[in-house]
DNA sequence: GGCCAGGTGGAAA
DNA sequence: TTTCCACATGGC
């Protein structure tokens, strides 16, 4: 295995990042790092304190894509005093927000509609192996495919990846971005409210998904994806008085409550949730 | 063996 | 306008 270079990474928490459900293909190696695809490009990880350890030649990439640049100094300041947030910021010290490819994120995150994050990363890393390009040596890992060779799939094989009703929407969305209808890459230059409305012109995706890319992969940290998780924290930290909240006044809520970073406030409030509920879990069956 | 999951879109009220 | 419902799958 060839040597990894190190990166200077404070702040920063590799396996948390990982499994913060941001992302779902990367996979645990044998040296206690990742594997994992960043684009088209194979990358080895590995963290050791404040360093970095990364495949020699992806210094730039990955510190791009692990957004190693965010001050998290100032994103923590601008949060609101508040006992919810202050207590999931803690506990999620050196999660960042990654930027990633945007099709695959609009792609993935596409497929997360009623799934649990385990059954996310196996969907993703099934379409992966199915119709992705292989990459020698990195098996079974596999490029995330195109919109072009999703676009030419069946229903019936993207179903056969456990796609369940998801197939069709995947479909639909690799055909309209294969054939310019929804041009991604042009979504960067429109401000956030544009950016919202055009991603929801594709199929299946909804203002949730649609702000999951926004802050995943569009670098708009102020994007404030409301799940099932994130509307019960919400409703218990804030609205325990008010059970009669709509969607619509949780969404104005959020925008107008967490600020610019409101994106990274809603990971942090979405992880720690979660993985306190597995604590629980884990420590009450015997 | 139910329960529930990083929702969405279309119909009904 | 809001509310309701179908839509598939699999780990726990």
């Amino acid at each position: 295995m060839t040597k990894l270079v190190p990166i200077s990474a404070p702040h920063f928490d590799l396996q948390r990042t990982l499994d913060s459900g941001q992302v779902f293909h990367w996979l645990p190696d044998a040296a206690g790092g990742y594997q994992g695809l960043i684009g088209e490009t194979p990358v080895r990880i590995k963290q050791t304190g404040d360093q970095l350890w990364v495949t020699p030649g992806t210094e730039v990439l990955a510190a791009r894509y692990f957004a190693l640049d965010h001050e998290m100094d100032a994103i923590c300041a601008s949060f609101p005093a508040d006992p919810g947030l202050s207590e999931a910021a803690t506990f999620c010290h050196g999660v960042r927000i990654l930027r990633q490819p945007l099709w695959e994120c609009v792609a993935t995150f596409l497929t997360s509609a009623m799934k649990q994050v385990i059954h996310i990363r196996q969907m993703s890393l099934a379409v992966r192996q199915r119709f992705g390009r292989r990459v020698p040596g990195w098996e079974p890992l596999a490029i995330y495919p195109e919109p072009e060779r999703l676009a030419c799939a069946t229903e019936t094989e993207l179903r056969e990846c456990g796609l369940g009703f998801r197939a069709k929407n995947l479909l639909g969305t690799a055909r309209s971005v294969a054939e310019g209808v929804v041009n991604l890459e042009a979504i960067r230059a429109m401000d956030d409210n544009a950016a919202l409305a055009e991603l929801c012109r594709l199929p299946g995706v909804g203002p949730k998904i649609a702000n999951c890319a926004l802050l995943f992969a569009y670098e708009r940290l102020g994007a404030f994806p409301i799940d099932v998780w994130i509307e019960r924290v919400l409703r218990k930290n804030y609205f325990l008085r008010k059970p009669n909240v709509t969607p619509k006044q949780l969404q104005e809520f959020a925008a107008r409550h967490f600020g610019p970073y409101g994106g990274y406030a809603q990971q942090y409030l979405f992880h720690h949730a979660r993985t306190e509920k597995k604590k629980v879990k884990g420590s009450s069956s015997h």
